[in-house]
DNA sequence: CTTGGATGAGTGAGTGGTTGCTCATTTATT
DNA sequence: AATAAATGAGCAACCACTCACTCATCCAAG
């Protein structure tokens, strides 16, 4: 290898088109993502060989970044409540601070454009979420439902909260939204 | 005018899209809509002046449709849970008939195209779940939130159910699912 | 430590294909 | 006869992607 590839350009392509898509849709050009970047066009093929490709691995970031967010002070000896709860809050906690990132996310979920092995591939990037939710699956009114289906709820009912928060005007409406959130959806599987 | 537009071609055009953008995204050619509907594509044209708004259109008539739905068999006089149910329960069973429809809606949704004024018309355009919903917010857990909670929080957990109804084998283990999904979201509110 | 050849990253004008939409013309309805 | 819907070839704009070329980096020979 004579020059190596930078990380920090990967970077780069993959911020930009977060940022792009969330203003435009998945179907942004190339080129404008290349040019938010800071690089050339070409330059994002030598990174990713197709756009497809490219968005397959930006939906994989997006994802794993979620996960990073929550595995940081995880109460690995909390209870089974406290856990979830932090679950609960520092996903939203750090979907509030990057609303382009939950809008493209939410774009590239729908799409039929990433792959099952990619989606195969971003469930298996949790690690103490994954254990959190098979205890929730197991001791909750969720016994009898499909494997899942905990994961797939709480992702809902946070996506929902979230619609509220964004609107809310203060800092202290966010918080009371929250927890108001997190109450429902314990009742719910309690 | 000397020859009317036909209600049946411009319903075969939002049919054909509906189609299509469930298989291929909002991308979709004008060109292969058209062709769908068994019209040439500048038809199409005629009908809708830009693909934005048909798309706008698209939008307005599926939400249309559910409601239409909901409101079949309605129990005007029956009790807030009873009332409830049904709107749970018979949007859901009409969305398990059309999955495509459910693919294309997603899309929408999450699309920069569709406008906050087509956003509102469809929402203006339900009827006895406004009742339900305004009470629902009243007379639970909502009624320090925000007016809208109970809906958007509603249609997040019927979407996560849907989810787990999709890939059930029999029709036992969906209507199960409904049933659990109804507890859930019904102990949430409560 | 210097140097130069090998490698592959970086570039952006260019390409073939596709897109939404138009318009001159034909056809159906009043 | 008058009018507007229906048609589909055609068009300008745009798209993802290529490629001939430049240049930064690595490593081995001296």
């Amino acid at each position: 290898m004579a020059r190596p590839k930078s990380p920090e350009k990967r970077d780069a392509i993959l911020n930009a088109a977060a940022e792009e898509i969330a203003d435009a849709g998945l179907g942004v050009a190339t080129a404008r993502i290349a040019r938010r970047a800071g690089i050339a066009e070409g330059t994002l093929f030598t990174y990713f060989p197709t756009k497809d490709d490219l968005l397959n691995a930006l939906y994989l970031e997006l994802k794993k970044e979620g996960y990073l967010h929550i595995d940081q002070g995880f109460p690995l000896k909390g209870s089974l409540e406290q856990r979830t709860h932090h679950v609960w809050s520092s996903y939203i906690a750090w979907v509030i601070d990057s609303p382009a990132k939950r809008r493209t996310m939410a774009q590239l979920t729908v799409s039929e454009v990433i792959t099952a092995e990619t989606r195969a591939e971003a469930s298996a990037g949790r690690v103490e979420v994954e254990r959190m939710l098979s205890e929730l699956t197991e001791r909750t009114t969720l016994r009898n439902l499909p494997k899942g289906f905990a994961a797939v709820l709480m992702l809902s009912m946070q996506e929902a909260t979230l619609d509220f928060i964004s609107k809310a005007p203060t800092k202290a409406k966010k918080q009371q939204l929250i927890e108001a959130g997190f109450a429902a959806f314990w009742r719910a599987i309690r």
